[in-house]
DNA sequence: GGGTCAACCAAGCAAGCGCTAGTGTAAATC
DNA sequence: GATTTACACTAGCGCTTGCTTGGTTGACCC
């Protein structure tokens, strides 16, 4: 057995599990459709993880971890005004949609499906992805940008960014930025 | 076989069944578990619903027809004022997560998990409750109460709205009137 | 007091589930 | 050249799943 390395193979496989994960739900998806995905057959995926636990595991760790470096490079790079930052945040997580989109909505969606270790261990990684943004809202909070209960705030805008995975059409006419420009004119009042 | 009616005995089945689904998620509900919640064998579950599905589809009917009928109601005996009608909106969906909770999140979270003939039925219902939002939010518009674009907005408030579920404590300090008050003054930038 | 009917039960079937055991094999390592 | 390692295979075990079958119960009706 192999669990637990970072090959690029397991990397690659992971990836394919999102896609079936998105598509079929993660308790509906058997390890059988799982290896047919991959190519193989159903026993030798144990050899690259140690359960079907594990998959759900390895998918939202990548995603999370890819959203937090994103982030992290957007305000890197980004104005150090509150409405840049705030903006640059919204465009990041909208951006990870489009880049990332399965192993998203995985971590979104079937988050509780994971056992409690497991829970543990990723809850840390949301935990500094949700962070930053409630770093960003309350810099925007102090400038008088937007008002309110800053715990509120966060998880209004939470909310309405984490919803677009539900209608979001990256083929459509709206580019993340588009967006991320309507919410914050949205939430800031100005005009987008 | 008793399918398709609407006795009493199946409203409480159905209630309890939008528990366990909350609970455990749909795919993990087996019969023999909504039988035991029920009080029954699971056998006979099937004297009242034809299949597990139609049970999923009993509790996101139930779950939307109410939401519809509150916000409804609410539209009727608030005020006239883009404003009083955007918070009434506001204030009746998370009251309906208060009294209907588990079937609402079931609406939420298992939709996919709705084999396509009953999502098209239900759907319907589903576009009657977003077509209110919708409305209001174009009369909100028009007043210039708010800016920007009809479909980004409303789906915004819809995606924070809807979000609240996995936040919310109806048992916290904060009542629903709270929450509606603050997220009518974050979109339309007045103090709450 | 025979007939009806909703509500329930015990028993179990066929299919599918996650996972394991044991083996084959080509490439890398010693 | 021998050994190890990585990755794949076949075969199937033990269990659970959604659902069916055939039958019982008790309340109500003419």
């Amino acid at each position: 057995m192999n669990v637990m390395n970072d090959s690029p193979r397991r990397k690659e496989l992971t990836r394919q599990a999102a896609q079936l994960f998105v598509q079929e739900g993660f308790d509906r998806t058997t390890v059988r459709m799982l290896a047919q995905e991959m190519g193989i057959k159903s026993g030798s995926l144990f050899h690259h993880f140690r359960d079907k636990q594990e998959i759900l595991a390895a998918v939202i760790e990548a995603g999370t971890q890819n959203a937090l470096v994103i982030a992290r490079a957007a305000l890197e790079s980004c104005d150090h005004t509150p409405e840049a930052r705030l903006q640059a945040m919204a465009r990041a997580h909208l951006e990870t949609l489009l880049t990332d989109r399965n192993a998203h909505v995985v971590a979104l969606y079937e988050w509780r499906r994971l056992e409690p270790e497991a829970r543990d261990h990723l809850s840390h990684l949301r935990d500094a992805y949700e962070a930053l943004w409630e770093a960003v809202i309350d810099e925007a909070l102090e400038a008088g940008l937007i008002h309110g209960d800053r715990f509120l705030v966060s998880r209004f805008v939470m909310g309405a960014l984490n919803w677009t995975v539900r209608w979001y059409d990256p083929a459509g006419p709206r580019s993340p930025d588009d967006l991320a420009h309507e919410l914050v004119a949205m939430i800031t009042q100005r005009p987008a």
